[in-house]
DNA sequence: GAGTTTGAAACT
DNA sequence: CAGTTTCAAACTC
């Protein structure tokens, strides 16, 4: 796929990325800039994140969503700030930061209440071993405290974060993120591995404060329970061998997430190491340190959870997919920036080598996968990764419980997290963290490189097992031979997603690496037509006014813009895009002997597919239903990416099926919907973007199935309403605020996946 | 997997 | 705006 492409269209770029070379310098750089600046490394992660991916939209709400505030809020007000979109926050970020940083290593309680959860502890924990935390790079800090999960800074933010000197940023604030997210799975992990507990070098129990918190409990008794467990276990010191252990073969082998996180960020590296293992952290005090060498060589074999990771580490790469799409502008910048970075250094080469993979996303190899877009892909990947894992409802319990660790905003995130809770994969959580806000190819594929590498075992294979093969919706591919997937026609573009790995594209451009032309030709589209890339389908009456003047005619909630034209399949195939995208046929449409199981144009028929559903009606229909669950979960996670990202988590919506049809690439993407996502494919990207438009309009019926965590969501989705009326996946600030709190994880993801005409956003 | 059908997107 | 062509997904075999 990716090797014709480039090569024709991509021609001296793509090659010149392409070229091992190129990635190798790529990977340095990012290291380099790291160890550069550790603090402003931070920054320069959460500007990572901001860049704007080539689907305008997505990033936009990306930035957004810095909803990350609303976790911080449940954080922390540290986070909150740096969550929040105002440039201010970014200061106020700072400065949290630098509070934090003395409060870290200080007092565990401000943790909790910053709601810094796991990064906080981890880093609360590296510092009571060796002080860590002060050691560590206030960005790192900073970024854990923020990160967990949070969204990509604004754009505003990440401007001014770029500006910092940190290049390596993007990846920091990403590898933050994860090390954060990590660092709660990794606790628990550890908790329970090093159950032997060797070791009195570490006073866990003080950690143990901390790290419960950061766990970020959603309930005191669960804190408690944990702290218990954690005691027990955590007392002992714990080694990078025990971290090794903990992690997952993937982990070692496949280090790819953590030492690419590493490399890119020495600070990361610490954090990350720190999840690990408390000697990590140290090390990563060290950056020089090969401390990772040293990891990996003693971590021998973490069996036990190597599964879980394993399967983390797929989700991982899904997740990434979202993620890097958004992060496309932005690897642009950090490889810039990083490039200079020379000397990566400590992090030891091996990390380097796994840090390519991670980073570029290009050289993945063979594999190809190209690119996973980052953006909506990621929803899609999480939604995939929900169901291939099912965790879902585990996922979803966990995040109710848990929710304040990924469940934050990002659906993807909170999948991930949810997913990864579930699996107790740490390693996963770095994925869902910045990638998949970030979108940023190169977590992609180092995530999904990752997760091949672990999935030799099986991580990828599983996912992909679990997903259909075809992408299981989740991750949808595009099949273009000549439109260059620069049209509509092709249908990640449409979706405002990149073209990824599985896609079987000619000649495609709609990758990271032609970002200015994807721009550009988005935005000659979106001359053409403002709504090119909006939703298809509109849910609700409010939103089409289609509907709300028939009744009859609409009986569906939802709409489809501009309405089919069909004249042979009766709409009732997915030619038909109403039909495709589960809603009902309206007044606007011209179809011709209409059927459409959803509602007939005519009125006849209902018009809520889901309801009604007359599955019976159609194979299409039942299929349709089979596709629900996860639809559905697709379909909040579009949703959440577009409005919020908690949805993310949620597995379940009642959402019709209007997603089914297809899966929302990405979900998932971000854009990066979930990165999600613009998700854009809202063709589904349509149907997703229907029923974001649903969960805004209805957010309580929808609340009520959802899980908590999308409850969390419900609130920002509510806001969203209200900020946007019909739909557009801006969420204001006020809902970013209110999320935040339950919701720490992705906000990136859900603005990726809002397209480019969610305007609304800025809510402010 | 190849070929056909279909309707949206793009073009005129 | 209408008609035609192009395109890729959806569908069928």
């Amino acid at each position: 796929m990716d090797t014709p492409e480039r090569n024709r269209l991509n021609t001296p770029v793509s090659k010149f990325e392409d070229s091992p070379v190129f990635n190798y310098i790529n990977n340095l750089s990012p290291i380099k800039t790291v160890k550069s600046v550790h603090i402003t490394q931070t920054f320069n992660s959460l500007s990572f994140s901001s860049p704007p991916s080539v689907f305008t939209s997505p990033h936009v709400s990306c930035l957004k969503e810095s909803r990350f505030v609303s976790r911080h809020n449940q954080f922390g007000t540290s986070k909150p700030k740096v969550s929040s979109e105002d440039v201010n926050k970014v200061h106020s970020s700072e400065e949290a930061l630098a509070i934090h940083g003395d409060h870290d290593s200080n007092e565990p309680q401000e943790n909790a209440d910053r709601g810094i959860s796991v990064e906080d502890a981890s880093i609360e924990l590296s510092g009571e071993h060796t002080k860590f935390s002060v050691e560590l790079p206030q960005a790192l800090q900073y970024n854990c405290g923020s990160t967990s999960y949070d969204p990509p800074l604004r754009d505003d933010e990440a401007n001014t974060l770029l500006e910092l000197p940190g290049e390596a940023a993007p990846e920091v604030a990403y590898v933050q993120q994860i090390v954060s997210i990590e660092h709660e799975v990794h606790i628990q992990e550890m908790c329970q591995v090093e159950e032997n507990g060797e070791g009195a070098d570490c006073d866990w129990d003080s950690l143990l404060p901390n790290a419960t918190d950061l766990l970020l409990f959603n309930s005191p008794n669960q804190a408690e329970t944990f702290k218990n467990l954690m005691q027990k276990p955590l007392r002992s010191s714990m080694r990078l061998g025990d971290v090794m252990s903990l992690l997952p073969q993937s982990t070692l082998s496949n280090d790819q997430n953590i030492h690419t996180v590493d490399s890119v960020v020495p600070g990361a590296e610490h954090e990350i190491e720190a999840n690990c293992s408390e000697t990590v952290a140290i090390n990563s005090t060290e950056p020089s340190q090969d401390t990772l060498a040293d990891v990996d060589l003693s971590t021998s074999n973490p069996n036990e959870k190597m599964d879980d990771k394993v399967v983390s580490v797929t989700h991982r790469g899904t997740r990434r997919r979202c993620l890097d799409f958004e992060m496309a502008s932005v690897r642009t910048k950090n490889s810039d920036g990083n490039s200079n970075a020379s000397s990566s250094t400590t992090q030891s080469e091996v990390r380097i080598a796994a840090n390519e993979k991670q980073l570029l996303p290009i050289k993945r190899d063979a594999n190809s996968q190209r690119r996973m877009l980052p953006g909506i892909g990621l929803h899609l990947n999480a939604l995939a990764t929900f169901t291939d894992y099912k965790g879902i409802q585990q996922s979803e319990k966990f995040s109710s419980s848990g929710r304040q660790l990924s469940l934050a905003s990002s659906s993807s995130l909170q999948l991930s997290a949810s997913l990864e809770h579930q699996n107790l994969v740490p390693v996963t959580a770095e994925r869902e963290l910045d990638p998949s806000e970030n979108g940023v190819q190169p977590a992609e594929d180092s995530s999904q490189a990752a997760s091949e590498d672990f999935n030799q075992n099986s991580p990828k294979k599983k996912r992909r097992k679990v997903e259909p093969a075809g992408d299981t919706e989740g991750c949808k591919r595009c099949n273009c031979k000549k439109s260059k997937c620069l049209k509509l026609y092709c249908e990640c573009f449409a979706a405002g997603v990149y073209c990824i790995e599985p896609c079987s594209c000619q000649d495609c451009f709609n990758k990271p690496i032609h970002e200015d032309t994807v721009l550009q030709t988005r935005k000659q589209i979106e001359s053409r037509n403002p709504l090119a890339f909006a939703p298809k389908v509109i849910r609700n009456s409010d939103s089409v006014p289609e509907i709300g003047d028939d009744p009859n005619k609409t009986p569906a909630s939802a709409r489809h813009k501009r309405g089919c034209n069909c004249k042979k399949s009766n709409c009732l195939k997915k030619y038909c895009e109403c039909y495709q995208g589960g809603v009902g046929c309206s007044i606007s449409c011209r179809c011709e002997g209409c059927k459409n199981a959803f509602g007939r144009k005519d009125g006849s028929a209902q018009a809520e597919p889901e309801e009604e559903t007359e599955t019976s009606n159609k194979g299409v229909m039942e299929k349709a239903l089979q596709k629900t669950e996860i639809q559905n979960i697709e379909e909040h996670q579009d949703s959440s990416v577009a409005a919020t990202p908690l949805r993310l988590s949620r597995p379940l919506l009642p959402l019709p099926f209007s997603s089914k049809g297809k899966p929302p690439r990405s979900f998932v993407t971000t854009i990066s919907g979930s990165a999600l996502f613009t998700s854009q494919k809202l063709g589904k990207p349509n149907s997703l973007w229907s029923q974001a438009n649903k969960h805004f309009q209805g957010v309580v019926p929808e609340d009520d199935e959802m899980p908590d965590i999308l409850h969390g969501d419900s609130s920002p989705i509510a806001c969203i309403k209200s900020s946007s009326p019909n739909s557009k996946r801006i969420s204001s600030p006020n809902c970013e605020m209110r999320s935040s709190p339950s919701r720490r994880g992705g906000r990136k993801l859900i603005l990726q996946s809002i397209p480019s005409f969610p305007s609304l956003t800025t809510h402010p």
